[in-house]
RNA sequence: GGGCAUUUAGCUCAGUUGGUCCAGAGCGUUCGCUUCACACGCGAGAGGUCACAGGUUCGAACCCUGUAAUGCCCA
C-alpha cells in the first residue's frame, strides 16, 4: 500500500525520483530500426509509426532560459503525446557549436590570463575549445532532464561530432562540384569585434541618429575663377578616402552636364569621374552620390558596371589602412571626426543635418558591422530555394500559423547568396586547398586535394583554407545529419522525414528554410525503404509540419534580457513552483502566434493547479476506502474476481485494472474513459452522464486543439474541466452519492492520463497512488485518452445546468442573506410553467439539492402558490423559482433583499423591451430564420412571467 | 517605405462557420466561510460604450472599408 498523500504536493523530491526512473526504464528510447533491420533495404524495422522530433540544438555554450523552457516544454508535450497514442516517439537531441558564440567566450577567458588565440595558435587553442566543451558544455542537457524532457539521450549528437563533421564536408563538396558554391570577392557584412564576415541574416538594422553630411567637391577645369563644386551627401564621411567616382542619375536635368568630367577628391587629392547610373535617387540629398565600391554593396554594384577601381581604405578591425593616406591608423569613428573637421577647415562642407538612418549591427556582438570587401565563399540559392517555396505553398510541409508562409515566401523569391565563411577557428573548417599557384581545389581531405592537384599537374605545396564555414552551414543539415547522412542506415529510413519542428519564427530564416533546402538537395542520395530512389519532393523534406511559437516577455511586454534582469531562472522556478508548474503555465499563457507574457508569479497558476489535482485525488482515494468498506460486494470487487479467475493479469484492489504491457497481449483497444469496466453505463444518474459527457468532450476538444497546435486550448480545456466540471460539482455530488465513486474514480484515472505530457511528474505520482502499479509501470506507457464521442451526451449537460442553476440560486439567496454556510435553512423550490419535466429531474437530484444547498427540508412543486416575501426570500430563474424561508428578518435585510430583487427587475425589463423590439420589427419577423424567431419568443414569454414574479414579491416586501 | 499581427473587466487573456448563454476565465478587488480533498481552498459579488468611424445584414465583439495606437518582420 503506498503512502497516504501529504496534504499538498511537495515536487522537488517526486520529479527527482521519476525523471530517474524513466531513464532507467528506457521510456524515452525509440526503437532502434537500425539494430532489429532484418535486411539491407531496412524492412520495416518499426511496428509503430514513427514520430520524430529534431530538437532545435541550443547553443553548446547555453544556459537554460525561460524561450527555452517554453520550446523543450512544447516539444516534450508532443513527445510524450504521442508516444502515448501509440507511436515510436523520437524526440532528438543534441547541440550546435556556435562558432562565433564559442569561440568568443573562451577567448574573453584567455584574455583573462593575458592571452590571445594567435599566442596558441591553432591546434591548441581548439584542444582548449574542447576541453572547455567537455566540461561545460553539458549543462543545458542537464537542464532539459530538469524539465522532465524526454529525449531519446542515447542519440544526443553535437554539430562537432566527428561523423557530423564529415557530414558538413560532404555536404560543401557537393554543392561546389555542382557548382552551388564558390569563392569571390565581394562586399560581406564584417564583424570587428568578431574579426569575422556575416551573413546577412546575422546583421540586425536599427534606426540610428546620425548626420547627413553635405560635402563640396571641386570640379575639375572649372571656369571662372570661383572654383565650382558638386555636392554629395553621406552618412559615412569616413568612406570618402575610398571614393572612386561621384553618381548623378542619367535623367537629372542638373547634372547632366557634367557626366564625364572629372573631381577632385579633397583630402586625397585624387581625381574622380563623374559617372551617370539608374541607381541613383535624384530626389535623396543633392542628387549626387559618392561611390565607394570597396565599403559599400549598392557602390560595389556601380563600380562594377562602370569598371571602376576598388580601394579598401580599412583593415579587419575597422581601423584606417594606408590606402588612406594621412588618416591611417585611426579607428573608423575617429576617422570619421577628423574627416570631417579637415573639409570644415577647407571649407567643403555645405551643411550637416540631423538624419536618422537604418544602420547594421551585429547580432552577437551587438557592434556596427562594417561593410567590407573581401574574399569569401558563398552559395548561389536561387536553385535550392525554388523547390523550397514550392513544398511550402503546396502544403507539402505546412506551417502554423499558417500566415509565415508569406514572410517564407518573401524571402525566398528575394533570396541573396549565402556568405558561408568565417574568420574563426572553432568550427568546420573549410575543405579548400592552395595551391602556390593560386588555384585551389576542394576535396574531402588533403589526400583526395593532392589527387585533384597533381590530375591537375600541380605537385607543389598545399595550405588549407584556414577559414571555418557559418554554424547554420552546418545546423542546416540537422534533420538528417543527426541520423548519420551521408551514409544509408535503417534510422535514416525510418526516422525521416522527421513529423514536426518547433521554433521561433525568428530564426525562419537562418534554418527553417535553409533546413527544407539542404532536405531536398541532399536526401535524394538517400534510397527509400524499399529500395527505391528518393524522388518525390515529399520524401525529401525535413519536416511535415512546423509549429512556429513565438517569444516570451516579461509583464511589462519587454522582451526577456539579461541586462534588463528580466529574466527569472526556470531552474528556481522549477524549484520554488515544481517544474509541471511551469511547464503549465507557460502553455496556458501561449496562444498560438502571440507573444507571451510571462512573470515569476505567473507560476502560482500553475502550481495552484497541481496542487489541486493532488488534493482530488487524495479526495478520491479516501472516498474509495471508504465505498469499499461499505460496499463490499462492488464493480470493483467483481471485477477483481472475473478478471481473477480468467487468471489474466494480476490484479490491484484499486478499481483500476492494470494495463501494463497490454498492447503485447493484442487486446481489443479501448483508449475511453470506461476502459476499465462497464459500471458507468447501468444505473448512472444524471450527474454520472454529465461527467462522462464533459470527460469525453473534453477529450475530444483537446485531440482537435493538440491538432491544431493550439496548445494553451489543451491547457485550458483540461483546466476547465478538471478544476470547474470535476473538482467542483462532480466530486461535491460524490460526497452525497456514494454510488458514484468507482466512476469519479475512472474519470480520475482518465485525467491524470489525458495531462500526463503537460505535466508528466505529479500526474505519474499520483496515477501510481491510484493504480498501485509498481515503478516499472509507467503512465507514459499507458494509452492516451481517445474520446467516446457517443458519450457526449447534450441532453444530459442541458438538464444538469438546470440542477447547477439552481444549486446556484439557493446559494445567491443564502449570500444575499448572509446566511452563514453552517445555518440550515428551508428551502422550496418550485418548478416554473409547471414543467413535469423539471420537477422530476430536481426530485431525481434531490440530495444534490439539499447537501449543495445546505437545505434541512426541501419541498418540491410545481409554482401553484406564492410565498410570502415577507417570510421567503426568493430568486427566479428560467426554469425554476427558489424560495428560502427566513424565520425574523430586519428591515435592513428586507430592504436589502428588495434591492436585489428591483436590480433583477430591472435587468429583465430591459431585456423584455429588447425582445419585443426585435419581435416588433417587420424585417426580423419577416426575415430572420423560423427557429431564431421561434426562440425570441420563448424568451419573451418566460420574461413576462419572471417579471410578474419579481414584481409581487417586491410589492409585498414595500 | 512594404508586409504581418494585436487592440474585449484594473492586469493577462478566451470568445468556436455573425442569432442564449444579460460578452467569459485567471490574477487582483469586495463580502462571507477552518462546510469531514484542497486557504496553493470554498461560496457569493462588483467591474466592460468589445480601440475609433463608417458600411453590409432583420441581426455584428465576430464580415467589409477606413482611421488611430502598439508590437514584430523586411527594405
Amino acid at each position: 500500500m503506498p503512502e497516504p498523500l501529504a496534504k499538498a504536493y511537495a515536487p522537488a523530491a517526486v520529479e527527482k525520483r521519476w525523471y530517474d526512473t524513466w531513464e532507467k526504464d528506457h521510456l524515452f528510447d525509440a526503437n532502434r530500426p537500425e539494430e532489429n533491420a532484418q535486411d539491407a533495404t531496412g524492412r520495416r524495422a518499426l511496428d509503430k509509426p514513427p514520430f520524430v522530433i529534431a530538437i532545435p540544438p541550443p547553443n553548446v555554450t547555453g544556459i537554460l532560459h525561460v524561450g527555452h523552457a517554453f520550446t523543450f516544454t512544447i516539444q516534450d508535450v508532443y513527445t510524450r503525446y504521442h508516444r502515448m497514442l501509440g507511436h515510436e516517439a523520437l524526440w532528438m537531441p543534441g547541440t550546435d557549436h556556435a562558432g562565433i558564440a564559442t569561440q568568443t567566450k573562451i577567448e574573453r577567458e584567455m584574455r583573462a590570463e593575458g592571452l590571445t588565440r594567435h599566442d596558441l595558435g591553432r591546434e591548441k587553442f581548439l584542444e582548449r575549445v574542447w576541453e572547455w566543451k567537455e566540461k561545460y558544455g553539458g549543462i543545458i542537457i542537464q537542464q532539459m532532464r530538469a524539465l522532465g524532457c524526454s529525449c531519446d539521450w542515447r542519440r544526443t549528437r553535437f554539430t562537432m561530432d566527428p561523423k557530423y563533421y564529415e557530414a558538413v564536408i560532404e555536404c560543401f563538396v557537393r554543392l561546389h562540384e555542382k557548382g552551388l558554391i564558390y569563392r569571390g570577392k565581394r562586399i560581406i557584412n564584417w564583424s570587428p569585434l568578431a574579426q569575422s564576415a556575416l551573413s546577412d541574416e546575422e546583421v540586425i538594422h536599427k534606426e540610428t541618429e546620425g548626420n547627413l553630411y553635405y560635402f563640396k567637391y571641386p570640379i575639375v577645369g572649372s571656369r571662372g575663377s570661383t572654383p565650382e563644386y558638386l555636392t554629395i551627401a553621406t552618412t559615412r564621411p569616413e568612406t570618402m578616402l575610398g571614393d572612386v567616382a561621384v553618381a548623378v542619375n542619367p535623367n537629372d536635368d542638373r547634372y547632366r552636364h557634367l557626366v564625364g568630367r572629372t573631381l577632385i577628391l579633397p583630402l586625397m587629392d585624387r581625381e574622380i569621374p563623374i559617372i551617370a547610373d539608374d541607381y541613383v535617387d535624384k530626389e535623396f540629398g543633392t542628387g549626387c552620390v559618392k561611390i565607394t565600391p570597396a565599403h559599400d554593396p549598392n557602390d560595389f554594384e556601380i563600380g562594377l558596371r562602370h569598371h571602376l577601381p576598388q580601394i579598401n581604405v580599412m583593415d579587419t578591425r575597422a581601423v584606417i589602412n594606408e590606402n588612406g593616406g594621412r588618416f591611417e591608423g585611426l579607428e573608423r569613428f575617429d576617422a570619421r571626426k577628423r574627416v570631417v573637421e579637415e573639409m570644415q577647415l577647407l571649407g567643403l562642407v555645405e551643411k550637416i543635418e540631423k538624419y536618422t538612418h537604418s544602420v547594421g549591427y551585429s547580432e552577437r556582438g551587438g557592434e556596427m558591422v562594417e561593410p567590407f570587401l573581401s574574399d569569401q565563399w558563398f552559395v548561389t540559392m536561387k536553385p535550392l530555394a525554388e523547390p523550397a517555396l514550392q513544398v511550402v505553398e503546396d502544403g507539402t510541409i505546412k506551417f502554423y500559423p499558417e500566415r509565415w508562409i508569406n514572410t517564407y515566401r518573401h524571402w525566398m523569391t528575394n533570396i541573396r547568396d549565402w556568405c558561408i565563411s568565417r574568420q574563426l577557428w572553432w568550427g568546420h573548417r573549410i575543405p579548400a586547398w592552395y595551391a602556390e599557384t593560386g588555384e585551389y581545389f576542394v576535396a574531402r581531405n588533403e589526400t583526395e586535394a593532392r589527387e585533384k592537384a597533381s590530375a591537375a599537374g600541380y605537385n607543389g605545396p598545399l595550405e588549407q583554407d584556414p577559414d571555418v564555414l557559418d554554424t547554420w552551414f552546418s545546423s542546416w543539415l540537422w534533420p538528417f545529419a543527426t541520423f548519420g547522412w551521408p551514409e544509408w542506415n535503417a534510422d535514416l529510413v525510418e526516422f525521416y522525414p522527421t513529423s514536426l519542428l518547433v521554433t521561433g519564427f525568428e530564426i525562419i530564416f537562418f534554418w527553417v528554410a535553409r533546413m527544407i533546402m539542404a532536405g531536398i538537395e541532399f536526401m535524394p542520395s538517400i534510397p527509400l525503404k524499399d529500395g527505391s530512389p528518393r524522388v518525390e519532393l515529399k520524401d525529401r523534406i525535413p519536416f511535415r509540419e512546423v509549429y512556429f511559437h513565438n517569444i516570451i516577455r516579461d509583464l511589462q511586454g519587454r522582451k526577456m534580457s539579461k541586462s534588463l534582469g528580466n529574466s527569472p531562472d526556470p531552474i528556481d522556478l522549477m524549484a520554488k513552483y515544481g517544474t509541471d508548474a511551469l511547464r503549465f503555465t507557460i502553455l496556458y499563457l501561449a496562444p498560438l502566434g502571440q507573444d507571451i507574457r510571462f512573470g515569476e508569479e505567473s507560476c502560482e497558476f500553475g502550481r495552484n493547479f497541481a496542487n489541486k489535482l493532488w488534493n482530488a485525488t487524495r479526495f478520491v482515494l479516501m472516498k474509495r476506502d471508504e465505498y469499499k468498506t461499505t460496499h463490499p460486494k462492488t464493480e470493483f470487487e467483481r471485477e477483481d474476481t472475473e478478471l481473477m479467475a480468467s487468471g489474466e493479469r494480476e490484479l490491484v484492489a484499486s478499481g483500476v485494472r492494470r494495463v501494463a504491457n497490454k498492447r503485447q497481449e493484442g487486446a481489443a483497444e479501448d483508449r475511453s474513459f470506461t476502459r476499465h469496466s462497464t459500471l458507468a453505463t447501468h444505473n448512472a444518474t444524471l450527474a454520472d452522464k454529465w461527467i462522462l459527457s464533459r470527460a469525453n468532450r473534453c477529450a475530444r476538444d483537446i485531440r482537435d486543439a493538440f491538432a491544431r497546435y493550439e496548445i494553451n486550448d489543451v491547457t485550458k480545456t483540461l483546466y476547465d474541466f478538471i478544476w470547474r466540471d470535476y473538482c467542483d460539482w462532480y466530486l461535491e455530488i460524490v460526497k452525497v452519492q456514494p454510488a458514484s465513486t468507482p466512476l469519479a474514480v475512472e474519470i480520475l484515472e482518465g485525467i491524470l492520463r489525458m495531462l500526463h505530457p503537460i505535466m508528466p511528474f505529479v500526474t505519474e505520482e499520483l496515477w501510481h497512488a491510484l493504480t498501485g502499479e509498481p515503478e516499472d509501470v509507467l503512465i507514459g506507457r499507458d494509452d492516451y485518452i481517445t474520446p467516446d464521442e457517443g458519450k457526449i451526451d447534450d441532453i444530459a449537460e442541458e438538464e444538469f445546468a438546470v440542477l447547477q442553476d439552481t444549486v446556484e440560486a439557493i446559494r445567491l439567496v443564502r449570500s444575499t442573506l448572509k446566511l452563514a454556510p453552517s445555518k440550515e435553512a428551508e428551502i422550496v423550490i418550485q418548478a416554473r410553467d409547471r414543467s413535469e419535466r423539471i420537477l422530476n429531474l430536481l426530485e431525481s437530484s434531490r440530495p444534490i439539492l439539499e447537501r449543495l444547498g445546505n437545505a434541512s427540508s426541501l419541498r418540491l412543486e410545481a409554482n401553484t402558490a406564492d410565498y410570502s416575501s415577507r417570510e421567503y426570500a426568493s430568486e427566479i430563474r428560467v426554469r425554476t423559482h427558489i424560495f428560502v424561508k427566513i424565520e425574523k428578518r430586519s428591515e435592513v435585510e428586507l430592504s436589502r433583499e428588495r434591492e436585489r430583487l428591483q436590480k433583477e427587475l430591472d435587468r429583465v425589463l430591459a431585456q423584455i423591451d429588447q425582445v419585443a423590439a426585435k419581435l416588433a420589427n417587420e424585417s426580423f419577423v419577416s426575415r430572420a430564420p423560423q427557429n431564431v424567431i421561434e426562440k425570441e419568443r420563448e424568451k419573451q414569454a418566460s420574461y413576462r412571467s419572471q417579471a410578474e414574479q419579481l414584481r409581487a414579491s417586491i410589492v409585498e416586501l414595500v
